[in-house]
DNA sequence: CCGTATCCGATGAGATACTG
DNA sequence: CAGTATCTCATCGGATACGG
């Protein structure tokens, strides 16, 4: 039997679980980078600056794990490994960039928020 | 003097933290819900359904802090307290109702790639 | 160069019990 | 009814060290 508070809840959820996702702390910052083409692990660490070697490792996998990117190893001495936006990952990239536009837009209004929040209670 | 559009990763971690903001657990439940129209904090919590009354304060207090929700006493006996959203807050609602439309047309497709990353790497 | 393993502190979130 | 206070457990993320 459906319960009561029904429909909506079930597909927020969902939504829920897709911000989660891509909310973690590297995420975004990762998929943005590279959307602008391939990178090899090192470059992308020197690009995005301040991910640790695990976290970079870990976000990598993520996104591999959910077709939003691929991993190409080249079994050189010393190792190379590339990764790239599959099509998914760019498509993804389309609302997170409407997301970010909005972000770059309205952060000023959330901090003045704060401010005042922060200012009467206590 | 805004002339080009740039990717710098200050940009970048400005967006995370919005993401990262609103891909708590409960954030876009709540917000959602809170888009149909004011409501008391009861009747949220039973509309969201499974979200425990400490997180459901948590979560409001956020929203009232960072501007995108008002909270309004009524000193009654016993109490009633109403929340609704800001113009802020039914703001943030279109970029989020934007990738909430992805996530929904693109569940699939991830639970996909899933199964055949964790069916090949075990 | 790329990845894994381990340890550890910080934060997230549920359960429960209590107050005005 | 709405909110606070603890307690507890899981997960996140950084630091460091090691291995192929």
């Amino acid at each position: 039997m459906k319960p009561r508070h029904d429909h909506r809840s079930e597909d927020c959820r969902a939504i829920s679980a897709l911000l989660q996702r891509v909310g973690d702390k590297w995420t975004v910052l990762v998929v943005t980078t590279l959307g602008k083409g391939p990178m090899r692990f090192s470059e992308l660490r020197y690009a995005i600056g301040g991910i640790s070697q695990k976290m970079l490792t870990t976000t990598l996998r993520s996104l591999e794990r959910d077709g939003f990117a691929t991993r190409t190893v080249f079994p050189t001495i010393p190792p190379r490994v590339d990764y790239e936006l599959t099509n998914l990952g760019r498509e993804l990239l389309v609302p997170v960039t409407a997301l970010s536009e909005w972000a770059r837009a309205n952060t000023e209004r959330i901090n003045k928020a704060r401010a005042r929040f922060d200012a009467t209670v206590k």
